[in-house]
DNA sequence: TGTGAGTTGATTTTT
DNA sequence: TCAACTCACA
């Protein structure tokens, strides 16, 4: 197995320190990594991966878990360079359980069909929940028993065995509402991102022989980030490190930032005392920040109580003092931070990409957005509207979610009347009160429209129009997700609505839903054959903010601190350091709560490679008023001697009107739609080679690529003959039958086809656009 | 039934 | 500020 390894990882080793060594050579037995920010602990676990294929250890026995994609990603693409085409599991927890839990679906209720439900989705299901307790929401929002329910599922109390604490009004609502929600979730074989983990965890409570097996198969887990699991996730760990406690986790109890989830910082702090064997290698040298950056950061944290105390040390140089501004107002923040950036990169001093701008809170990227829009830097936002939340891509994929599990009501709610086909509210509910008497799912309801009561004629006629169109679709359940897509855009009308609107907005959409397609056709590729639509879209569901972040691009970078954890940058700037932003309101009067905002701030702190600005302004725009503010006491934590503290930014001269001089406008060019996550600016591409932008990122990962630059690679793409250059929907000629449109596309190449519809006496055929005579119509 | 105007009410972080 | 929701009207 030794081949296993590469000849690069093998002189990699070499250049790993004695304590990273003393963790990537240990095989057997329990294994605890504390990692400090910057330490090298990616490298390390992965080089471990390695070496335990290299010691002849079965890829199929070795489990690495990850909290994000996109961690797992950079897991993957690093491992595969030391050790090439290993099956190693790599992936999320959550994924990890989705895919146990679909082989297990009937041992907690399931089929293994069963839909993952998002936020959105999931709060629908609640809201209806709470309708059937007929709860009074005046004094509880849903949100609310929202996250009482999630922290329920977290700690694993189950909806029998919940018990709100006396006195609380919110508890005994909970108590209500959670078994009403989760007997719904079941009966719409449906589980919610939580449900993934309890589900989980008590089958393997519940079924010893299943249990076994999973141990048996996953004998050396690595766990990433182990300061944020839940009770969930560690019991589900847990339970798979019994017969074979070859547990290694990595983590930092000071970046542990995810309580509100669930996460809970005695998983590791008392690791030592589950595993008394264990093995605890620590890791404190920084490789990542300059030491003014790492004192400031050791500084903070060390207000924290409930911490392991960990020396934080660099080689790195001294480098810049860290710097803390003040400015009147978030507008003189916005723009200064601006500023220092179109200077440093007009200079040839940095790139876009070299910066990157945290905030607490998603509202705060908007001033900086504006900002960096009128300085002409490009930048992107891990965020925004994310392309799976997208209103079009969401109603698209409930046809799919529909397709692949029928019982799934929030769905078909979704679609029965987008687009609109005179299926209104009162139609609605009269199925589903039929639906609710006679414990069917809502599907089914409308197939047998007939026995509902009161039903106008009319509506009776377009509820039996849609379920004949759903039908149809489900036709092609099986062929490539792709074509499914296609179908879907067609015989819903879908497409054509949005074609036939006048409103820009629709167009944007048209080309989003060419996007989704695009993103299903790759999905294809990397699925070969057929039936696959629940994994497309169990992956789908999965995906996050964080893992749309382009790394490779060169834009400034936009992201709340919580999506900044496990990234760098060499120029970072942290605004909105004040009272009630940073520490979070929510958090106030509780100690445990604002240590977490503590840690968070030092997450942000350790992000920063050479300089670091931390700001707040005295005025702050909060609710539609300018208030004033307080700064956060963090700041009063800092070293301030050593920093360089400046209140006098008022007069640093206007880069506004030293960029009207220096660059070509182009804003003209410019979407100022606030939808737009991001946009390419055509000056800075000279420091950006044109194969580099043309080069594609998969959109499954990259959710960021805007609909303007789609139509206009789709308007070159015309020119040329290749069968790629067909699109969905599309007016096509065909000698013998001719003219027709095309309804759906699957496979590559020069084994792409394509679906035409033509006129009514043709109907339906299916060519190899390689070889088909087939021309578009202008 | 569908649309559009007007009102309200809520604001954390993410799989 | 803005999005979601309600309500009135066509």
């Amino acid at each position: 197995m030794e081949a296993a390894l590469s000849p690069q990882a093998r002189n990699a080793h070499q250049s790993l320190t004695a304590a990273q060594l003393s963790a990537v050579e240990h095989v057997d037995g329990p294994l605890l990594i504390l990692a400090g920010p910057g330490s090298g602990k990616t490298r390390v676990v992965t080089h471990r991966i390695a070496h335990l294929l290299g010691e002849g250890i079965s890829a199929r026995q070795i489990l690495a878990l990850t909290f994000t994609n996109k961690a797992a990603a950079e897991m993957r693409s690093r491992v595969e360079k030391l050790a090439p085409r290993q099956p190693v599991w790599m992936g999320t927890f959550h994924g990890f359980c989705a895919r146990l839990l679909r082989l297990n679906a009937a041992l907690v209720g399931l089929s293994e069909n069963y839909s993952i439900y998002d936020m959105d989705d999931s709060h629908k299901l609640l809201v209806a929940a709470i309708e059937d307790e007929r709860v009074d929401l005046s004094h509880v929002t849903p949100d609310a028993i929202r996250q009482a329910i999630g922290w329920a599922k977290n700690n694993l109390i189950t909806p029998d065995r919940y018990t709100g604490s006396k006195g609380r009004q919110l508890g005994g609502i909970v108590e209500r509402v959670y078994p009403a929600y989760q007997r719904r979730l079941l009966r719409a074989n449906a589980v919610d991102f939580d449900d993934l983990l309890m589900h989980v965890a008590t089958l393997l409570r519940e079924n010893p022989e299943v249990r076994a097996k999973l141990d048996e198969r996953y004998r050396y887990i690595l766990v990433d980030e182990y300061q944020d699991t839940n009770l969930a996730q560690y019991a589900i760990v847990r339970a798979l490190s019994i017969d074979h406690p070859n547990l290694a986790v990595t983590g930092d109890p000071d970046q542990s930032i995810y309580g509100w989830r669930g996460a809970n910082l005695s998983n590791i702090l008392e690791f030592e005392k589950d595993f008394p064997s264990v093995k605890v290698v620590r890791l404190e040298q920084n490789y990542r920040s300059t030491k003014a950056i790492l004192r400031v950061a050791d500084q903070l944290i060390c207000h924290n109580v409930r911490r392991k105390k960990k020396q934080l040390f660099t080689d790195n140089a001294e480098g810049a003092a860290v710097r803390l501004n003040c400015y009147p107002t978030q507008r003189d923040e916005a723009d200064d931070i601006a500023a220092q950036i179109v200077t440093a990169v007009h200079a040839g001093k940095r790139r876009p990409r070299d910066f990157a701008v945290f905030y607490r809170i998603n509202a705060l990227s908007r001033q900086i957005e504006h900002a960096l829009r009128e300085h002409v830097i490009p930048y992107q936002i891990v965020n925004g509207v994310e392309f799976f939340q997208r209103k079009e891509i969401k109603d698209v994929l409930a046809y799919l979610h529909l397709i692949n599990n029928p019982r799934s009501d929030v769905a078909l709610l979704r679609i029965i009347n987008t687009p609109t086909r005179g299926i209104g509210k009162s139609t609605v509910v009269k199925l589903q009160d039929h639906a609710r008497k006679n414990s069917l799912p809502l599907l089914d309801a409308a197939r047998e429209a007939g026995l509902v009561e009161g039903l106008a004629k009319k509506s009776l006629v377009a509820v039996a129009k849609f379920v004949a169109m759903f039908d149809r679709l489900g036709e092609v359940a099986t062929a490539h997700v792709e074509a499914i897509v296609g179908r879907v855009l067609s015989e819903s009308e879908y497409e054509e609505v949005l074609t036939n609107s006048e409103a820009e907005e629709d167009q944007e959409r048209l080309a989003n839903l060419q996007e989704l397609l695009t993103a299903a056709r790759e999905f294809d590729m990397r699925n070969p054959g057929q039936g696959h639509l629940e994994q497309f879209l169990e992956e789908t569901s999965l995906v996050a903010d964080t893992d749309a972040w382009e790394s490779e691009s060169d834009k400034v970078t936009l992201m709340t601190m919580h999506a900044a954890k496990g990234l760098e940058f060499p120029v970072v700037f942290i605004i909105a350091c004040e009272q009630g932003l940073l520490p979070h309101e929510r958090s106030r009067n509780d100690e445990e709560k604002v240590e977490e905002e503590r840690r968070l701030l030092f997450v942000g702190i350790t992000r920063a490679e050479e300089e670091l600005q931390l700001s707040y302004a005295d005025y702050r725009m909060f609710r539609g008023q300018a208030a004033p503010t307080i700064p956060s006491p963090f700041l009063m934590e800092l070293p301030r001697d050593e920093m360089q503290l400046s209140s006098s930014i008022s007069s640093r001269p206007r880069a506004r009107d030293w960029e009207e001089s220096q660059l070509p406008r182009v804003e003209a060019e410019l979407s100022h739609d606030d939808g737009d996550v991001s946009f390419d600016v055509d000056d800075f591409s000279q420091v950006e080679p044109e194969e580099s932008k043309k080069k594609k990122v998969p959109l499954l990962v990259s959710g960021v690529t805007t609909a303007a630059s789609l139509l206009a690679e789709q308007e070159n793409g015309l020119r040329r003959v290749s069968p790629s250059m067909f699109k969905h929907g599309m007016t096509v000629e065909h000698r013998e039958y001719g003219i027709g449109t095309i309804i759906s596309l699957s496979g590559e190449g020069p084994k792409r086809r394509a679906t035409v519809r033509f006129a009514a006496a043709t109907g339906e055929k299916s060519f190899v656009l390689m070889h088909a005579n087939l021309q578009p119509v202008e």
